[in-house]
RNA sequence: GGCGCUUUAGCUCAGUUGGUUAGAGCAGCGGAAUCAUAAUCCGCGUGUCCGGGGUUCGAGUCCCUGAAGCGCCA
């Protein structure tokens, strides 16, 4: 019984390049897409870019350039990355596009005849001097709370409050740098309240996973408000109709960029639309997205869908944020990757399995600790599973001319009971428990090649006499790796391909039951490469760009005690001190600062301190001085000593009592 | 400030509705094997299951409370 089965991934926003982080949500999709398929479920996968908005049109203005000019070069670029992921959409769309104005108009006038939309004035900021509406984020000033300078129109990065830029103190404008003005306008309302009991009783109808819906009991507490759908001119994007000088929120044509997508692959495929989002669809539809934008996909959404006489999703399920060696991605630390840095360096595929192999149908974040990528990668990957086919192949090209043998003999049944445990896993990629799925295939490895050390073939191939007992368990062996490539092949389609075409099978899920036998196979050449410690040790480049040294402060000028803030001192305990080769000042410090990983530091006091001495001590750092490339490595801090021209340095030491990682202050 | 999520072995994670001595992979140590990209196989775990209280015959699992990290607040 086929399905026909329809998913997006979020649109992602075409202001910028694809990151790691990006590529978690379109790797868990394409898995969850390819392993439908090969199933043999019509499963059609759409995305597009998320082209329009402010900050877009403002980017567009700072290079020169038209907003078109821009979001067609990120859609290429984008797309150029996709497919070197191997991210196989069905159609990988824009929303500045003519279905999707189409859609998005069409949608709007089924609201406002449902009577949803209700036109009222706000006042806003407006930017004089560049004349348009400024968006919150592009309001700067001083905190109304605390004070501190230089904060976003709607929270204060320092001391964490929220207001409205109403209340910032000096506000100025982030384009113009004039000081805004209050203007009044009219905006357009989607009464998102008349869905309060609806989506109160859809959101816990199976569709979200429990910790969303959970979630989203939060804005049911508060009562839901109606929801600001128009922007004012100058905006790139799509016109509301009958408005003169409105436009669509971005939001409000992101959403249905999913159904703009379907509708220009149908009309190029002659396929009935009516079918996919119709309020009678009988296709399911599923959407993958960051926990950030459950807001968007289960309230909004569902809401707009519904008002305008659309079929609802079957199913959105969110994924947690990617973090790097256990800390949120950063530009400093080098551990922002765009997708086409990690090309430039790795195999996609290692990437996709590592997701894989951490993804779970739960909302929690994912961590790539580098070390573990490594490991993990070349062990599964190269050691358990295509090692399996070097160990084997060499046997059949040797005594039996490339062909394997006619039967398994004695190993039927243990192929038998190999391939008996694939619908576990099947039940695992279709509950995007891929984790489990990983787990289970490679304890199914490791089985393979148990069987291959307890059968011992190089034993066999001493014997004459033993030659069809050998090709037996070589024949049941490369087996084994065809089972083994067949459910893989969603998490790692390529290698499946390679390792496919070495056995001159074609990738078949229920096939694998009938194992292959009198059957010709390729000469063998590696299938996969391993990686280098250095290749993953590249992927980490802290940004050159260390910021423009702050200008001159006279020695007898005060700074604020805000100032002073910025400086994050921490007490660190040296773990580990080396003279460093070819430096003469020098010593190479591995500083604790209660951190999950230590600190790497180069410091100038070799002249005054005997490294063995210092193994040990307690002393004060500065955590967050931009870090350094020196010849010798890379420096994450300095450590704090005293010196004048006569004698020094001396380093400071914390009284007793004092912990790594505390800060100084 | 309010709310949510996370916290299990050096690292990354499993632990189903509470039920015997808490598991896996990787790393580490010891051994075997040499077909294979030094890959593989066998053996080796004294873990404040974040802390503290409680419920229970029994808690990693349920309740309360605290800590740390992360996130959301249209």
């Amino acid at each position: 019984m086929n399905r026909q089965i329809l998913v997006t991934s979020a649109l992602p926003y075409a202001n910028g390049p694809l990151h790691l982080g990006h590529l978690v949500e379109y790797t868990q999709t394409d898995i969850w897409v390819r392993y439908q398929r090969l199933r043999g479920h019509e499963c059609l996968y759409f995305c597009a870019d998320d082209a329009h908005g402010t900050p877009i049109m403002l980017r567009a203005q700072r290079e020169g350039i038209s907003p078109e000019e821009l979001i067609t070069r990120m859609h290429q670029e984008h797309s150029r990355d996709f497919a070197d992921f191997h991210i196989d959409f069905t159609l990988y769309h824009s929303t500045h596009s003519p279905e999707n104005f189409e859609i998005s108009q069409e949608l709007y006038r089924a609201l406002r005849a449902a009577e949803l939309i209700e036109i009222r004035e706000i006042e806003q900021a407006y930017d004089p001097v560049a004349k348009i509406f400024l968006p919150d984020r592009f309001i700067r000033g001083t905190c109304p709370r605390c004070k501190a300078p230089d904060q976003y129109g709607d929270n204060c990065e320092i001391c964490g409050a929220t207001y409205s830029p109403t209340d910032l103190l000096d506000p100025v404008s982030a384009i113009s740098g004039a000081r805004p003005e209050r203007r009044r306008s009219e905006h357009y309302f989607f009464q998102l309240p008349d869905f309060q009991d609806f989506l109160h009783h859809w959101i816990h109808s199976g569709t979200l996973q429990p910790e969303m819906a959970n979630k989203l009991e939060e804005w049911f507490a508060h009562g839901l408000s109606d929801w600001d759908i128009s922007r004012d001119a100058p905006y790139f994007g799509i016109p509301i109709p009958d408005a003169p000088g409105k436009f669509f929120y971005v939001w409000l044509d992101a959403l249905p960029g999913y159904m703009a997508a379907t509708l220009h692959w149908c009309r190029q495929q002659g396929r009935d639309f009516g079918m996919f989002w119709g309020p009678d669809a009988s296709v399911e539809l599923y959407h993958f997205i960051g926990k950030d934008i459950i807001y968007f996909h289960a309230l909004f959404w569902p809401a707009l869908l519904k008002g305008s006489g659309h079929r609802l999703p079957n199913g959105v399920f969110a994924h947690g944020h990617l973090t790097v060696n256990g800390a949120k991605m950063s530009k400093s630390r080098g551990t922002s990757i765009t997708a086409r840095q990690y090309l430039e360096h790795l195999d996609p595929e290692f990437l996709r399995y590592y997701f894989a192999s951490k993804l779970n149908p739960h909302v929690e974040d994912l961590d790539l600790n580098l070390e573990d990528f490594l490991h993990k990668g070349n062990g599964d990957l190269v050691g358990k599973v295509v090692n399996l086919a070097s160990r084997a192949a060499g046997f059949i090209h040797r005594y039996f001319d490339g062909k394997l043998g006619a039967s398994l003999g004695p190993d039927q049944s243990f192929y038998d009971s190999l391939v008996h445990q694939r619908e576990s896993v099947g039940q695992a990629y279709e509950q995007r428990d891929y984790a489990r799925a990983v787990r289970e295939i490679m304890a199914l490895a490791d089985q393979v090649n148990a069987y291959v050390d307890r059968e011992a073939p190089w034993l066999l191939a001493k014997e004459e006499s033993r030659r069809d007992r050998l090709q037996q368990v070589a024949t049941c062996t490369l087996n084994g790796f065809r089972l083994l490539m067949t459910l893989l092949h969603p998490i790692v389609p390529k290698l499946s391909e390679r390792s496919l075409a070495f056995l001159r099978c074609s990738l078949d899920w229920d096939g694998v039951t009938h194992p292959l036998l009198k059957h010709s196979i390729a000469s063998y050449e590696h299938l996969l490469q391993r990686m280098e410690k250095s290749q993953v040790d590249a992927l980490i480049q802290p940004s050159e760009t260390i910021p423009a040294s702050a200008p001159e402060i006279p020695t007898d000028a005060f700074i604020s005690i805000e100032d002073f803030g910025k400086v994050d001192l921490r007490i660190a305990r040296i773990v580990a001190a080396e003279t460093v080769a070819g430096a003469d000042k020098l010593l190479h410090l591995t500083l604790d600062i209660g951190e999950e990983k230590t600190r790497s530091v180069f410091a100038g006091i070799k002249s005054s301190y005997d490294p063995a001495q210092l193994v040990g001590r307690l002393t004060v750092m500065v955590a967050n001085l931009a870090p350094r490339k020196m010849r010798f490595g890379l420096s994450e801090g300095m450590v704090l000593a005293a010196s004048d021209s006569e004698a020094g340095p001396f380093l400071l030491s914390p009284d007793s009592g004092a912990r790594p990682g505390m800060r100084v202050k």
